[in-house]
RNA sequence: GGCUCCAUGGUCAAGCGGUUAAGACGGCGCCCUCUCAAGGCGCAAUCAGGAGUUCGAUUCUCCUUGGAGUCACCA
């Protein structure tokens, strides 16, 4: 049998890493047995509807590098694929349970339904579900009530007692006792069916063999093989993942971990992309939390995950988004860039200081190891276009012996030298080995007289390259006059 | 509260009855070095607790504890 996976996002315009992992496990558990990926749009809410919402799940999808075989903009031989286009399918299904003794009617107003589940709280009940006042309804009494056009829901009849027991991928057996099931309802007062309803008949309806998804519907299993038994379908193969969640400090300092939300920081995977992050690497990172390869390596394609993934491999326990950890694997990303994947990111940034093409090659030499996320380089370059009076301090350097001394000293005897040179010597080659024939012939180190023009020339302690690289990033003019300024700043 | 699930360093994790309990992130130290990175080397840090089963438990069972999820006319 040919596997079927399918993603069923809400639009609500927000694409939770959460919810991308489980797209990306469905997608890796079609693709690595060479099954069918389904996207399908469960747009039911009308309330949550956002504008422009199902661009997002496509968006994220084809930069995540997660194709579907099938769904709403591609077609397939199980459409329609968007859930509100195939309102009119789910009635009959439910209309046939009632005829099978499988389901009611339930008149009930919500008004009661609150006060049951009030009254059953007060009594410190355990069960605050629905008391199943309508499920043994005298045919007469639902005549009555249908014939003074009593609104109603359809209500499931489940098992009242028992257990049931059903098999998971990753949790193995899991039994729940029937009297926790409540009589779910399928159809709304409005005719719209419940996620619950809609799922199940979808789901069995387009042939989806393997239903993954977050573990938070371990417990309500059950119930959707309650459906698929009352139908006489085939249950598919269940396979639960563990939560993301994210660590957080509470009021009274203590850490805690929760399902991962907004206030951990960043969730959305637009959110993280806007933030530097790249898609691959958020795919890489996010493969990674609740599922290892076999031989643990961290750093894969898409083509290795879904050779190397497995059900089998999946782990039960929550796992921490480590934001550290995703930098880390950010810069790892850039680092394997060729120059021209490395340019197309950093050019935006580059055309900030006005940076002219003949120093691209360069810059990608000395940022590429210096950044974990692109949006790093504006602050790393910072000192291309501000030079401010800084702490004459900065000369001094215990490792460099360098003082305001020697400082002094240094740029005094070197800048005829630096002025010497040309533009067309203006080079890290040329300038680097001036500096290492001034240190040889004066007997000192080359720190000594390359710490004291480097803070000159760039105003800050801290830059991507040496002396020589910040002297040629700068430009000729630019220098010797930084340079010269401090040269008088040193003077008085 | 009922039900369900989970439990190896701070984090991700390998392990699937016998190991000096991998690896990665982060931290720390050293080397390299004109700064910061990168790179190289190294260090610290884990089987929640208690009973069993067994010649032997991180590994199997039970209990305790802790954590999480779930109990909607939401998806």
């Amino acid at each position: 049998m040919k596997i079927r996976t399918r993603f069923a996002p809400s639009p609500t315009g927000f694409m939770h890493v959460g919810n991308l992992r489980t797209a990306l496990y469905e997608y890796l558990t079609a693709r690595h047995a060479n099954g069918t990926f389904v996207l399908r749009i469960e747009d039911t809410d009308q309330e949550r509807y956002v504008e422009g919402a199902i661009d997002v799940i496509y968006d994220t999808l084809k930069l995540a590098g997660i194709s579907h075989d099938e769904g709403p903009d591609i077609g397939g031989d199980f459409g329609p694929y968007v859930q509100s286009e195939r309102l009119s399918i789910y009635k009959p299904y439910a209309e046939k349970l009632i005829e099978e003794g499988k389901a009611y009617r339930c008149f009930c107003s919500k008004e009661r339904l609150a006060k049951v589940r009030e009254d059953a709280i007060a009594n410190g009940q355990d069960s605050i579900g629905y008391d199943r006042h309508c499920r043994d309804l005298s045919q007469v009494e639902i005549e009555k009530n249908l014939n003074y056009g009593i609104p109603y829901v359809i209500r499931q009849k489940l098992p009242l007692s028992g257990e049931t027991t059903y098999h998971d991928c990753v949790y193995g057996d899991i039994t729940i006792p029937n009297e926790d099931l409540d009589d779910q309802i399928l159809l709304k007062v409005d005719g719209f069916p419940t996620y619950n309803f809609a799922n199940v008949i979808d789901d069995h309806t387009m042939g989806i063999t393997h239903i993954v998804r977050g573990c938070e519907y371990l417990s309500s299993t059950p119930k959707y093989n309650a459906l698929y038994e009352a139908f006489g379908w085939d249950i598919p193969t269940y396979i639960h993942l563990p939560l993301i969640m994210g660590k957080s400090i509470d009021e009274e300092g203590k850490e805690v971990v929760s399902k991962l939300s907004k206030r951990h920081g960043s969730t959305g995977f637009f959110d993280l992309v806007n933030e530097g992050y790249l898609p691959q690497a958020i795919i890489n990172y996010i493969a990674l939390l609740g599922w290892a390869p076999s031989d643990n390596k961290e750093i894969l394609t898409m083509e290795e995950l879904i050779n190397d993934f497995n059900i089998e491999s999946i782990s039960k326990s929550p796992s921490v988004f480590d934001y550290d950890k995703l930098l880390w694997m950010n810069g790892e990303y850039i680092k394997a860039m060729s120059s021209d994947e490395f340019l197309s990111y950093a050019k935006v940034y580059y055309d900030k200081f006005a940076i002219s093409s003949c120093k691209y090659d360069l810059l990608e030499e000395l940022l590429k190891p210096r950044i974990t996320k692109f949006t790093e380089i504006e602050e790393k370059l910072e000192f291309l276009a501000k030079y401010e009076e800084f702490e004459l301090s900065l000369f001094e350097h215990k490792k460099s012996k360098s003082t305001l001394e020697t400082s002094k000293q240094m740029i005094n005897e070197f800048l005829p030298i630096l002025e010497s040179i040309d533009e067309s010597n203006w080079n890290r080659d040329y300038l680097g080995s001036k500096f290492v024939d001034f240190a040889t012939e004066k007997e000192i180190k080359n720190a000594l007289i390359m710490w004291p023009i480097r803070i000159a020339a760039a105003g800050v302690a801290v830059t991507p390259g040496g002396c020589s690289e910040v002297l040629v990033l700068l430009g000729r003019e630019e220098s010797l006059r930084r340079i010269n300024l401090a040269k008088s700043r040193l003077e008085i």
